[in-house]
RNA sequence: CCGCCCUUAGCUCAGACUGGUAGAGCAGCCGACUGUAGAUCGGCUUGCCCCCCGUUCAAAUCGGGGAGGGCGGACCA
């Protein structure tokens, strides 16, 4: 696979395509020239997502590690920015407490398998207090008006009262991907309007605007209905056993044959979240996926593309039982790097 | 600072006027039916009624104080 295609697989945009692809070119440029990118390159190319630390890493942390992996692969730097100070300013607690956990999921994160050697951990403390740093922000603010940093924040409900410090979070977020010398800024379809006001306000500061790469968000498990979320609803993650894996699998919103299940009678959209999760998480990180299925049924079936998959799946050759036990069982080894990683750093 | 409104189950709310320690819908959980889940049936769980003080035999309900949240406070209409 090219660097352009192991950049936007699985991507659910690109912003702008163009600039994608020059970052593309420039990587396949170097690596048939033989200089192989060093972390520091000052040539090289680097992409960063940012996260609030959280004590346990869960799918839309893995979604985005499964992203920053094929972009090494690609030959780009990667930076994951453990943003301490914006968990502070969305009231995630005292400092202390944040960074504790933001060394946990530095470990997490290696465990689940992002290459240690590739990848730059930056917690943002270490550089958003610098006074040229703040005069940027302020700078920005300046640019800014207040309804549109609110749209920005996509965790704030409407109905729920916004802080002022809410509204600089985003701010730091585009200014972020400057101070990082960032040329590809990841992260889900949820952080799509925030990299969309840095788009907008960073060249008013006279700043390049940041090119873009967006991840898709997996349906809620148990409907396939809107989008898993870590703080309702089920949601898979590393401190869940393998036996809570198999449970919340099986309990997956998931009809036979429908590859594209049909809307609710509220005409909500629905989607397999199975399907999907075969889609970004199984595939790309295994070349051949074995679906176990009991003789009656016709025995084992091996699949080396998702798209074999989801044509037995709309055939009815592949039942949804044998698909959520096989999902179920890709998952927990997925996840058991990490869960390890978990109970070792509980137990110490 | 001042004024008005709100706070009851995980969520949206009823109950307050006419005191008798609480209800609905949704969600959730458990069974039946499906080789999964959903749908559909059947069953079940849940509450510092925002806090404190007072009146009363008895307070979610009445009185006082407080906290949190929403909206408003020039002009124009």
């Amino acid at each position: 696979m090219d660097a352009h295609d192991l950049i936007t697989r699985n991507a659910a945009e690109v912003v702008t395509e163009e600039e994608v692809e020059e970052i593309a070119a420039d990587l396949e440029e170097r690596s048939s020239s033989g200089s192989r990118t060093q972390s520091g390159d000052p040539e090289g190319k680097r992409a960063y997502v940012g996260y609030e630390p959280s004590g346990v890493l869960h799918i839309g942390h893995m979604l985005g590690a499964n992203k920053l992996i094929d972009l090494q692969e690609a030959g780009m730097e990667v930076v994951i920015l453990l943003a301490d100070v914006h968990a502070y300013l969305n009231g995630k607690g005292t400092f202390e407490e944040i960074r504790e956990t933001a060394t946990r999921m530095q470990e997490q994160f290696v465990a689940y398998g992002l290459d240690e050697e590739r990848t730059e951990f930056v917690l943002g403390s270490e550089f958003q207090f610098g006074e040229e740093y703040t005069l940027d922000l302020h700078a920005l603010e300046l640019e800014t008006t207040l309804s549109r940093a609110e749209r920005a924040m996509s965790e704030i409900g409407s109905g729920d009262s916004v802080t002022v410090s809410q509204a600089v979070y985003p701010l730091m977020q585009a200014l972020d991907i400057e101070y990082l010398d960032i040329d590809l800024a990841v992260g889900g379809m949820e952080q799509r309007k925030v990299h969309m006001l840095a788009r907008d306000t960073l060249p008013s500061i006279d700043y390049e605007a940041p090119t873009c790469l967006h991840t898709p968000l997996i349906s809620e498990l148990s409907t396939g209905i809107g989008k898993m979320s870590s703080s309702s609803g089920v949601t898979i993650s590393m401190e869940d056993s393998t036996e809570e894996i198999e449970d919340k699998v099986n309990g997956a919103f998931c009809p036979a044959g429908e590859v594209d299940p049909e809307p609710t009678e509220e005409d909500e959209a629905r989607n397999n979240p199975v399907l999907e999760i075969f889609e970004y998480f199984v595939f790309p990180r295994f070349d051949e996926v074995v679906v176990a299925r009991p003789d009656e049924y016709g025995g084992d079936l091996r699949y080396d593309a998702y798209e074999q998959l989801v044509s037995d799946f709309a055939s009815g050759e592949l039942h949804p039982a044998d698909a959520k036990s096989a999902l179920a069982r890709y998952l927990d080894s997925l996840i058991e790097p990490g869960r390890e990683k978990l109970m070792e750093q509980r137990g110490g």
